[in-house]
DNA sequence: AGACCAACAGAACATTAGTGCGTTAGGAAT
DNA sequence: ATTCCTAACGCACTAATGTTCTGTTGGTCT
């Protein structure tokens, strides 16, 4: 099923990527005629809808240039930009949101353009501004922003997002299971560890970056 | 000379960002008529020309959706992003480039996209791969990326990546001006930091962010 | 009033550019 | 050999789209 790409479809795809980075908008079925040296345009329109069909591009049809990289498709171009929602803030036991299965981007919420090529940046990833300096040893400072891959479990070590039933606030620390218990480990050595039964703990997410501005 | 622009430029301004944002390529001259309620093609075209001798945007002739937005004109659109070239490795006695006054991005060089509202991201802005962990108090960890603006000097307290003539390489580290003597502190309480004359120092850049992936 | 100019209207024009349809080439199945 | 299929191709048609031309309107300056 998932054979790979003809070398004409690979040449046209990478066509449309260099394109799209040079001018700042998609090329017409004759830019690529013309830039791969296919002879008729009904054969660029053949491969784009192969393309369109593998997941590679979308397009818009009866309209000029109305092609779109996708998934796949834009893999090393330059548009490829994810635009991480910044969800509030975290560890001073202020409201944080968390996204729902399908959340949309455009909420309220103030957001970073972050290219994917930055490891762990997909399009679930949120971030959080970080209040406080419980996590000060781990080298988050406050005010620096987390980006957070939604997870509901993580492994010992990981720095998560946990709410915690009891303190009916989200925050910010190394999780480790300890038999039933959890362990909610602050990076501050002025700061006491949080231990709760593992029921009364849910993972919200994981760290996966940090940014930091002067 | 440089008056405001007018409702209209600003409505159709704002029309072909949004309409960029939403689909990924730009609007015909028509799509611009319908969407600001302009009654002929000509209006648009005589704004669009307005637009571009004011250097908000560039067309390109004879093109269907030949419209790029530059500059100014792409303020506050998703595909504002500066990218920042990774110029290398620095604290660990590696060899560090540092770009020229036209230092072009093109180079042989990884990159970053980073939008321009992160704050302190400009068009001189490079990035530095952090290795060794002679800042980890100050909450740079090995392996983190720094963001550097190119600059010759620096205020006491800054973080800064300077090249010492005596080393014969350049390190990063917090800048002390003290009489006619440098200090650079390294933020690890096991390392010493490096005094030296004023004049066998210069300061290559001043961090202004860092990003750290897991 | 008259000259002048920015901004707008409407329509016609000239390419540009996407698409439909028929054709060819090479395998695989019958 | 015949049939059927898919990849690949050419051609022609027409809708999409940038451009241009001629006016009109409303204001400002002299």
């Amino acid at each position: 099923m998932n054979r790979p790409l003809s070398v004409r479809q690979e040449q046209i795809l990478q066509y449309i990527r260099d394109f799209m980075d040079e001018r700042r908008y998609p090329p017409t079925v004759r830019d690529i005629q013309g830039g791969c040296d296919i002879s008729s345009t009904s054969v660029v329109d053949y491969n784009l809808h192969k393309l369109e069909d593998r997941g590679y591009l979308r397009r818009e049809r009866e309209v000029s240039r109305g092609i779109e990289l996708v998934g796949e498709g834009l893999r090393g171009s330059r548009a490829d930009v994810i635009s991480v929602p910044i969800m509030g803030n975290i560890a001073a036991g202020e409201l944080m949101h968390v996204p729902d299965a399908a959340g949309s981007a455009d909420d309220a919420y103030d957001s970073i353009d972050l290219p994917p090529s930055m490891a762990g940046v997909g399009p679930d990833v949120f971030a959080l501004r970080v209040k406080g300096t419980s996590m000060i040893d781990a080298l988050v400072a406050d005010g620096d922003l987390v980006l957070m891959q939604p997870a509901s479990e993580a492994n010992n070590g990981d720095m998560v997002a946990a709410w915690v039933d009891s303190q009916e606030e989200t925050t910010l620390k190394r999780f480790y299971l300890e038999g039933d218990m959890v362990r909610l480990q602050p990076e501050n050595e002025t700061m006491a560890p949080i231990v709760v039964p593992a029921k009364d703990v849910s993972v919200r997410g994981r760290v996966v970056g940090v940014i930091r501005t002067m």
